[in-house]
DNA sequence: AATAGCAATATTGTCGACAATGAGTAAATA
DNA sequence: TATTTACTCATTGTCGACAATATTGCTATT
């Protein structure tokens, strides 16, 4: 899979403010002024628009017409109904994969997990970031329906990376995840479809839970 | 619930295009000109530029950099993929609206469908157009999850109604989707939260294998 | 002092021109 | 004749300036 590198100007302009958004160097609900970016970063506006548009297109920026463009806002409220999209999104990414992923990536799934299994320590928060992200990725593009992948890659999980990263939430549930999902990877080698989609779904289920439980007490 | 109408030249042609690429008087698959376009409809190529990206937005037109932007392709399997999504989101949809909806919106909901009950005449492929459409709506909307909303009602509908119109689905199956609308309706106003997404999904799943159908035997 | 209206300013929307890139064509070479 | 290469043309990307709109701050009036 060949990937085109950022060719045009907005197309950095764009990564480097996607960045900058998801990381929290420029805060959510924060507004974008155009000729103030287009001076910092020394490009046209029409440059800093074009880049302000794929923003809108991820839904990490919201635009209002002559009024302007602002980072979207971050609340536990929003967070909730993220998951509830993911929750239904990734089950059904799950069934598909059961029934699309080949023997080859399967194999290929199991494999991640044996080596995250054998490098993660306990209390170790290093697996929830990348190992969780790359184990549920595989699953999206294992489903092989374009217009379910587009949506979440390219819309849906930058925001829940926006939310990781600004909202602290890295901390345990890493042994428990595991488990959830070695059984989850089972169903889709037993092609089980309906349960991958029911293990998936309990899967975001809980962290979901568990996030809001760790919000209400901070 | 106040819609701000298009104010900007760029809102206007948003809505010109979109309507013609749902239409079909532009092509699935065809290249959007932005020189071509602008002489057309009068105006400057920087709100061609923008009304393509906001198609973008909704999944109906897709860029390539320093090649263009062309209106999606559209095939069987393309249908069947947007049909899963909906799957997925429409039964979570109903889900949610089963626990957020107001006794009033639900009153109105039922209303709705005698309404409907009363005006159909077997055989007519009115219902399905306009109040399958109806339906469908006030359920998404009555999730409350804004995610989801804006997905579905920005996103997911144009291109389904683009579906519709190109690959002239009307056909039968009025009676007994009223049926099963009848049966979602009923199981929301129980609050019944399962029942109503397993429901949706079902009726889902069957106006997807209806069209799948109908497609094979063409 | 509070508010309404108005003027000044800041910000976004739109425009036409130029630069950069891709696509198509014809000539040149093997 | 097939293939490569250089050139031309068509199309998109980027720019700075101007127009239209929103926001802010001031003044006047009650």
């Amino acid at each position: 899979m060949i990937s085109d590198q950022p060719i045009t100007s907005s197309d950095k302009i764009f990564y480097l403010l996607r960045n900058a958004i998801v990381e929290g160097s420029i805060k959510h609900g924060s507004k974008l002024n155009e000729a103030e970016l287009s001076t910092t970063y020394e490009v046209s506006r029409a440059v800093i628009r074009e880049a302000i548009n794929r923003l809108v297109t991820c839904h990490l920026v919201e635009r209002k017409a002559n009024v302007g463009a602002r980072v979207v806002e971050l609340s536990e409220h929003g967070l909730i109904e993220l998951y509830q999209v993911r929750e239904s999104l990734e089950g059904m990414a799950a069934r598909l994969a059961a029934q699309n992923m080949t023997q080859q990536e399967i194999a290929d799934l199991n494999q991640l997990l044996e080596s995250h299994f054998a490098t993660v320590k306990p209390g170790e928060s290093y697996y929830q970031e990348a190992g969780d992200v790359d184990f549920h990725y595989r699953i999206i593009l294992g489903s092989k329906n374009q217009q379910l992948i587009t949506i979440l890659v390219e819309g849906i999980y930058h925001l829940v990376r926006m939310y990781r990263v600004q909202f602290g939430m890295a901390g345990p549930r890493v042994t428990t995840a595991f488990d959830e999902h070695k059984y989850i990877a089972m169903a889709i080698k037993n092609r089980d479809a309906e349960l991958a989609e029911m293990l998936m779904r309990r899967h975001i289920t809980y962290s979901k839970n568990n996030i809001a439980d760790k919000l209400s007490q901070s």
